[in-house]
DNA sequence: GATGAATGAGTATTCATTCAT
DNA sequence: AATGAATGAATACTCATTCAT
């Protein structure tokens, strides 16, 4: 495979998993079964790389936005993002533990802000999206509140809560938001 | 004052804004006009003066929900909770800034596991206090949320959005959960 | 222009500003607007650039000893001669800096060695070509002083003094050696 | 011995042998017999070794300079000065290497910028001190031209003539500036 | 001639911890 | 209780060089 994106993906794992202060670039090249030097060649330092992850992740979440039903009533759409944000959170924790690390982290979230703030406008915007058609008057902060218990909920089922009841907080929201 | 107390007031604010891992023993020394070897003797370790620092927190949240009115209907006291909870937010940003950090970074997560679990049961069965009052046979989901929401709320304020609308959205919370 | 000259000239400048040690080929490239493997295939390794340069500087001394008046006394050519080093002193500082610099690093001069004796052989005797019309008898080691003197002045005017009298230094130079 | 000082005179024989920027902090330390973290406990960082060995030089100047007679005649002390700069020059290769050295390295000589304009306004001084009695009029200049003249021959025995004759040049330049 | 991905040894520096005083 | 010299492992980064294309 490409080692520039061997690399990428080995980092993103240890990013993750281990978060970015704490994984040493030669366990990253060791892993990924390549010279040290390598990184400084693709990606200028460290700091590059995360941000070249950080990108990545980026261009996911709008992908993962972007495909969904655009046609349907707003409660609909609704529905598919909260269980597609269920599904993704159980599937794919460390995807959700990288972007908590960084943007928590004082040291990553100053490497990483502009990159932060882009993609923070662009959740909110595609919220609002939905909101406007609900509760025109209202759609910015109830953008904001949805945007908050969605990020809660990951937060306290990754870092705080052993045994969190995600099935049933899954309900609950669904009832909340789409009336059903 | 007391060396130790000075120490740890000291290393709670370079924790708050710099992160633990980014924070230097010996920076810790030098900004409290103290020497290296002290923090060993008083407590042990790195890892051993961040147990300390988090019991202490802990502390402080037992005591800020001890205090609130016991007598009062659950909606007094949630209302009496939330806008203690957005004070707290404004005036003291690092102090939330270090609890998520901690919480949030898997190797500072691993070391104060216990604390951890410890306090989160804590804010648990005190939040589910007031919810079962309100409404019995979802109090646990309730709570949840409840936690959820207020923690995603502190989440996005510090770490996500830049111009975020903290009044709006506290009214926003007041109306929903104390039906006024 | 060929990208070969290009390298030349960039590590030319580079080398001298900043010294050899501290010069990376990397930025020469980067500078040169080239590729990094084209100065292993030129000139084999960054010694093999280092010695090709000083080759060059060489040349431009030897050329700058032939081009003056043969056929004048001794004394109307030390006085060109004199004139002469101090507008380069003063137009190419670059110029003595590398010369310095190589000569006087011990890793430099190592690698120099065979090159630096030639080109002081050269200086030497075509220095001793001048004195030895002035007084026979001492034309050696007057030639070693002459040298050592204009060298000194180099080495004090770039290196040590902050505000030196070079105009001064000039005109008491030249009437020493041309009793004027 | 005292490790400060153990690492102060390994540093100063290896940077003078070596040159500074080819000098291995690893190889002081290994050759000190010293853990690498001394250093930095020390000395901060590479380059704050550097500013101290140069102190220490400069010390050793003035020193050298104190000593020397002070009631005689200028001619006496200036055959004094001239004498012991030849047989320091012969004795001591390494410390005049040393400081050529770091002069003359662009990196080195902006990192010791004020320590050597510090000492070479007290060099100035002090050999003013002396033509001031012998040519009022050109003292200024005439302290540049002996200065530039010994560097010189420091240069030129150091770096570039293999076969420097110092005994004739010591025996011209006392004839010159003593009147012998 | 020319490119640039890839290497790997080497470098300065950081830092938690230990320990004699 | 308090100091600070000393350690040594770990870390990010640099850089000349090689080589397939």
């Amino acid at each position: 495979m490409d080692k520039r994106q061997e690399l990428i993906e080995t980092a993103t794992k240890l990013f993750s998993e281990k978060g970015f202060e704490n994984t040493a670039l030669s366990e990253i090249c060791e892993k990924a079964g390549v010279s040290k030097g390598l990184i400084s060649h693709h990606f200028k330092s460290k700091n590059g790389l995360l941000k070249e992850i950080f990108k990545r992740t980026t261009d996911l979440i709008v992908e993962m936005n972007q495909t969904s039903a655009k046609e349907k009533s707003p409660y609909v759409q609704l529905k598919a993002l909260i269980e597609s944000f269920f599904i993704q959170l159980e599937a794919d924790k460390l995807f959700f533990q990288f972007n908590l690390n960084v943007i928590v982290q004082p040291n990553t979230r100053e490497i990483l802000k502009d990159l932060i703030m882009e993609r923070s406008a662009f959740i909110l915007q595609s919220t609002e999206g939905l909101f406007i058609k609900i509760d025109p008057k209202n759609s910015k902060v109830l953008s904001y509140l949805f945007i908050a218990e969605l990020d809660g909920i990951a937060l306290n089922y990754l870092g705080i809560f052993d045994d969190y009841p995600l099935e049933e907080i899954k309900k609950q929201i669904l009832k909340k938001y789409t009336k059903q």
